[in-house]
DNA sequence: CTGCATCCATCCCGATACTG
DNA sequence: CAGTATCGGGATGGATGCAG
């Protein structure tokens, strides 16, 4: 449910700030293309890992935010978090 | 560094039961083909997650390990444990 | 603004056969 | 026993253009 190559850093994302909207996350993920961000937040979608809320506006408006669900693997993120400084600590470079 | 298909389950089923040979790794994991396991153990080694021990005998012996990092993922795995089986238990089926 | 359609390169894994 | 060699297919992500 979290393969993709940038699902990690979009739930982390969503999980320190908040609601996002579309271009909002284009914006803080300067490398993913449009084509490939769509696909992994409709792959968290449909894993119930976020929301996608629409307004039926003119411009379109589609805001982004943690499920309950998403927002559940709050703790394996602070633990990789963890393992992650712990090993650069002894990793140096 | 854990991406790869199996490499989760192989650095647990290390953790778990300690040292084992090619073959019984083969044996544990039967859908995994010879060609994926050693690669995948391969990666691991060169990651540092796992020790690579070779016998020079006939017939050939080699044991696999986890090493001192391989063994600091471990809080991360109990974690995953932990969120998987609440997972399971609100999403029944 | 938030997409979809198309085409393409690469990576990952599997099937199978062979080896010291 | 513990691999390597070869071939191939499917998934994943990127580039680009079009649309309501």
């Amino acid at each position: 449910m979290v393969g993709g190559k940038y699902k990690l850093i979009i739930l982390h994302k969503l999980a320190t700030h908040g609601i996002r909207r579309f271009n909002e996350l284009r914006r803080e993920f300067p490398n993913i293309t449009q084509r490939t961000l769509t696909r992994q937040l409709r792959e968290l979608e449909s894993d119930g890992l976020i929301n996608r809320q629409v307004y039926p506006e003119i411009p379109p408006k589609v805001e982004y935010s943690l499920s309950e669900t998403g927002k559940s693997l709050y703790p394996i993120f602070l633990q990789i978090e963890k393992w992650g400084l712990e090993y650069m600590e002894n990793n140096p470079k």
